[in-house]
DNA sequence: GCCAGAAATGAAAACGTGTTCATTCAAGGT
DNA sequence: ACCTTGAATGAACACGTTTTCATTTCTGGC
């Protein structure tokens, strides 16, 4: 029992024994007595045929253990029912969730993931990209920000971005090309608008943002409204310290902003493993307390966030909601290419926990 | 910059506007002024082609954006490129890791990954891998354990498994099926030893084991491993709690352990999550200090484990050297079949941080 | 019992590539 | 000058499916 975990396959020209090809539709056909087309209608669910004769048919592949070959079959379809996925780093917990999430919610629809790994600097490599061509994927997602859509889309042929955007449609107002476009609209300045309410009420006055990568337009979107939010409750701009969303840069960033700077009374993170970084920071290294000397507020809500050694305070987006709406997006946009660009909305909100008051 | 993360591509035919198809063989060949066969050769290293016309192909190639259909290549070669894993959780730590890692390396070979979502239960969908088949991926990753070779490799055609054994290859002495294929034998008794020595120089005299999935045959051969090293130093056997690799059981079991049960010196937990979570109940709501009163070790070495909060001492799996040994097993079988059956072994050895002493 | 329209059917033509096989070409040894 | 060997070449076929299109069979209304 449970004694493996690692499977290789070969076609049959190369096993001398197994001499059992998979099979095709063509011996399916010859053992129902029909044509080979009636086979490839029995597997079609809108094609017309027999009732009586579908289900006989069905019957027969299910014996002989008969699956209708993709490859053959999007050869002449174009469709390859595949999602191609470029990814930096899958361990990143924010980024495995969506990936997960992402293959779940595609995977009912019929989608397989196709994976790829990108450089580490999250830039988009030619050489994986022409790779990635040749399996042509119905779809593409890019985990990576920092390329144009412009250069990605010239590149895979006949491709449609989908904007993801954050907070102000406007801040597109010059492109012409993202009203054009399919968008999803995150409001960030929701979750944020709460945290610095929160903040504020607790007589927090100077906020430090630990940012995250800075070719990264959620970071630079989450700053701007942090930094609108405090704006608007009479409070001077935040310090804003650099950071590239990863927990080691956090750690010593946070201890840079105290040692050298002069600290602040709340550090409002990118995101949460960053948060993650700064809390131990502060309490492993420092000596601070969080919440007493300083509150902290991170940014995504993931799972880890809830573990009682950090039990994070933190601006959620919904990840399910997210991934309901990309899909739809994506699989409106595969199935009814010409009809007119939406905008799907999606809200964040404060997830109160133990390191704020 | 960096506006987009998300990007739909289609076929021709449902674009009105764009008409120009992805370039073929065809059109290169017309190109160059040579035939088909010619472009064919030209991305086939090793066959015979003048290098300067296989240049010059290439050159047009590049020109038109021509990159060889996968589909259609592997409907004739037999070969997809494709290697289907099957995860339970992609948010699981370990798990992300190592798809991130065999991702990478089988990249570098070539070779994509496609990636599917198995149940929550760990359990084998049969519709799922049904599905799976008609993608004809060259070679499967499972990351589940419940589930028997023979009913795998049954249902893909062809499949010869690879096994992931542990400590004792003799385990499997009644399975005459063990020995006849490739094996990669981890041993999780060395850095176990050395944990348990550890333990012991610090006066540990009763150790809980902090048990994973029951069905796993990591966790049931790390459990008999602990048993067997504590014995040989002349302690008493440890306390098995149950538990599931996640945070929450873990958390949950080690309040029971120290509320109705009557506690340990030290928990060795199954990997490094649980560790977490027994660490979390320990001294946020059983007012106990690690390592003051109770020691924790944990399995896997994760990224996390060095975060400050837990900063914990561990069974190290070296992933690296983990993926190397199985992609390594993996492409021997893919390219010479019929190879006597290699095993590989791999060592794992305790990580000393601050959960113990 | 007849006719129109709809549903069911199979032959043939794609889809884009790799491979076989027979042929041509170039080079090098006597 | 001749033969031999090996490399270079392209025509034809194969891979397993879907789709088109023309034909046949069924259905229901008069």
């Amino acid at each position: 029992m449970n004694t493996f975990s690692f499977l290789a396959l070969f076609p049959m020209s190369e096993r001398s024994e197994k001499r059992t090809m998979r099979a095709t539709a063509d011996q399916v056909a010859r053992e129902a007595n029909v044509s080979r087309v009636a086979v490839s209608r029995a597997f079609n669910p809108n094609a017309s045929l027999k009732q009586e004769k579908r289900d006989r048919i069905l019957q027969i592949a299910r014996e002989l253990n008969y699956t209708p070959d993709m490859a053959a079959r999007s050869l002449v379809t174009r469709r390859t029912h595949l999602v191609g996925m470029i990814v930096p780093d899958v361990c990143s917990p924010w980024e495995s969730a969506e990936i997960d999430a992402l293959t779940t919610a595609l995977q009912a629809e019929g989608f397989a993931t196709l994976l790829f790994k990108a450089k580490a600097d999250f830039s988009m490599d030619p050489t994986l990209l022409t790779y990635m061509r040749g399996f042509n994927p119905d779809s593409v997602i890019a985990f990576t920000e920092n390329i144009e859509p412009d250069v990605l889309s010239g590149f895979l042929d006949h491709a449609v971005p989908i904007y993801v955007i954050y907070d102000d449609a406007e801040q597109f107002a010059g492109k012409p090309s993202a009203s054009l476009y399919d968008r999803l609209l995150v409001r960030q300045s929701d979750g944020i608008g709460q945290a610095v309410a929160l903040l504020q009420g607790y007589g927090v006055r100077r906020i430090a943002y630990l940012a995250g990568k800075t070719q990264s337009l959620a970071n630079t979107e989450r700053q701007r409204m942090i930094t609108k939010a405090m704006a608007e409750r009479g409070m001077e701009p935040p310090v804003i310290v650099a950071g590239d969303y990863t927990y080691d840069t956090a750690y010593r960033a946070t201890l840079d902003l105290f040692r050298i700077g002069e600290g602040a009374d709340a550090v409002f993170a990118s995101n949460d493993v960053g948060a993650f970084g700064a809390i131990d920071a502060l309490r492993h290294e420092l000596g601070l307390s969080v919440p007493g000397d300083v509150k902290v507020v991170g940014f995504d809500d993931i799972p880890q966030s809830h573990w009682k050694s950090y039990n994070l305070t933190t601006v959620r987006i919904d990840l399910e909601e997210r991934v309901r709406a990309l899909v739809r997006l994506i699989l409106m946009r595969l199935k009814t290419p010409d009809a007119a660009p939406l905008t799907e909305t999606l809200s964040t909100r404060l997830v109160v926990r133990g390191t704020v008051g």
